[in-house]
DNA sequence: ACGGCGAATGTCAACGTTGACATATGTCAA
DNA sequence: TTGACATATGTCAACGTTGACATTCGCCGT
């Protein structure tokens, strides 16, 4: 900025009001200053400005456990949307899913001073160190699971409430055992969820619980696995409940691969390609879009100042019928 | 930092040793001064920092078209896991396949002095801007597509190589007549690569290219509508040619729902189900993970002062068999 | 002719941090 | 006992920018 003063003949003061569109500058002066700035290619530095202005970072920082994630892809991209208008920029990290990366990242975050920070937190984590943030007014908005001891918005899927829909719908088919694939750890928030859903369903319909049902993949490769453990069982289920996307692909496939047509399917999270499989897949669908739109204006309305309690909104799910949850009971 | 330093009793620059493992500090006021850190809450202001030593921000910027997209999703995320181990964060915007959008992300990049810029360029974008930065030495990469008017890194497919040998896969099961269904718009790097290949297949094997073959279709929507447009022509195609992930979807859906078992396809970019499918999907697969990596790899040489000329790897493609490519012409 | 006012620009300090250099205190060898 | 040297800390300025306030100038109304 010194330089381009320089340039024009005039104060740094001068360029600034220039740039910023501040105080008065006369007219041939105004364009003079831009010439030279684009004639020296010069970029204002964001980093000085916010110092000196005192402002936060003008940037959103995420933390989301995988990138390669389509789901958490797809929320990211719903809350770029819904931020970009506002001139913030987002900042993503990943965490990889362990606790240790999602602290150093929020610490990466907070040293740049973001203006607000959104956490898909991980299986382990404790947020208890935000607390200081927290009073001090910074949005923090958790996505996808709750916050671990701190009370702060957070954005969900009715996971629950879905999940119970889809065992009641394959409940409705005529199934009395019905197998459960869920995530690694089973202490993650959104697989305990989902797994209460399930017992719920089942308490409902009078049906027993068989701890032999419950498998566990963390990805497509052990989800196939764990559903052929299931299929092998001395009494099989008749029907799986694929408590993610990935668990859902790694059953789908081992039933593909083995043939089996017969047993009945339901999944959490809709896949791309789910109408076009054979059988057509019937999912619990979330909305990852608006999940991430609707955290995206909780934090808008943070920095607009709403200091209301901690809010925790529900995206709801949508069971989506195409055929694999429609297999009735052979035997 | 100054609060840090009055609770204490010591000066700033104190502060700033310990926290710095800078000069000597007695291990007595070391411990007082990460006390009062912990009680305070306080957190060093990287941008202050950076600006101090005149460093520039240990992030990079990332330019994609769209987060949701699983395969820019997974380069990101091999992007990240490449840069991760450097203490770099990484910090991604989409451009929406727009220049516009993608050059105000570049200048929201630069005015935060990220230290180095990857970049997929939208349709239609120039990068001549970018050549004072350049010369700069700021390391710029181009990803998926090349920069346009400027000499620089970039990490692209073998799109023409893939794309010729999809089609000679295609010619080798006895089609003649093959659909080819590309990007939009169709000036764009990759589609017009593509297609090249596709040309080159036909060429080598001596058959005529007749335009009605070819078809556009942006998103899955449009190519699902461009497959069956060719399905409805006088002489329609026996085989097909999806140009990318979003095609190739698309034009599974509408041979599925039109239950046309008949019509060869082979899809560039590999769909995670596309094992499953009836019949399976045959793909020119492209490597994300490795194409984010290489392109990480090649920004943290530049970092490491690597000045040699702008390098432009080609990463390869493979073809991967699964059935819906090797169904023979019935005609 | 003068005071007053707005326009155009300048001066200075400060944001939080750290390099360069200075100071104070203690230790040890000659 | 001295001075050379290491250890522990402090002082000051500067990074690039902009708020607060000051200055200069020309123009207007009376």
């Amino acid at each position: 900025m010194t330089d381009v003063a320089r340039e024009v003949g005039v104060t740094a003061k001068t360029v600034s009001r220039v740039l910023n569109d501040d105080g008065p500058v006369a007219i041939e002066t105004r364009e003079r200053v831009m010439a030279a700035v684009r004639r020296l290619g010069y970029q204002p530095n964001l980093m000085a400005r916010n110092m000196r202005v005192g402002a936060r970072d003008a940037a959103i920082g995420l933390v989301i456990p995988e990138m390669g994630n389509p789901f958490f892809g797809t929320v990211a991209g719903g809350i770029e949307n819904a931020v970009r208008a506002r001139g913030l920029t987002l900042i993503v990290g990943s965490s990889s899913e362990t606790a240790e990366l999602e602290q150093s990242l929020i610490a990466t975050f907070l040293a740049r001073r973001v203006s607000a920070l959104i956490v898909v937190p991980s299986a382990g984590s404790d947020h208890r160190y935000l607390r200081t943030e927290r009073v001090a007014g910074l949005p923090i908005v958790f996505l996808d699971r709750p916050a671990v001891g701190l009370t702060a918005d957070s954005v969900v899927s009715g996971n629950r409430a879905g999940a119970q829909a889809g065992i009641e719908h394959l409940i409705g088919y005529g199934h009395r055992r019905i197998g459960f694939i869920g995530d690694l750890p089973a202490t993650l928030y959104t697989r305990r969820e989902r797994f209460q859903g399930y017992r719920d369903a089942l308490e409902q319909a009078g049906l027993p619980f068989d701890r032999a049902l419950v498998e566990t993949g963390h990805d497509q490769e052990a989800a196939r696995a764990a559903t052929l453990r299931l299929l092998a069982l001395d009494r099989p289920p008749t029907a799986l409940f694929a408590a993610n996307n990935l668990a859902s692909m790694g059953a789908v496939v081992a039933l593909a691969r083995a043939g089996r047509r017969d047993v009945a399917l339901v999944g959490f999270d809709d896949l791309p390609l789910a109408e076009v499989l054979d059988p057509p897949l019937t999912v619990v669908a979330q909305d990852p879009a608006a999940i991430g739109e609707v955290a995206a204006e909780l934090v808008l309305s943070r920095l607009d100042g709403d200091r209301s309690r901690a809010r925790r909104p529900l995206v709801p799910t949508r069971l989506i019928v195409r055929g694999s949850g429609e297999l009735p009971t052979l035997s």
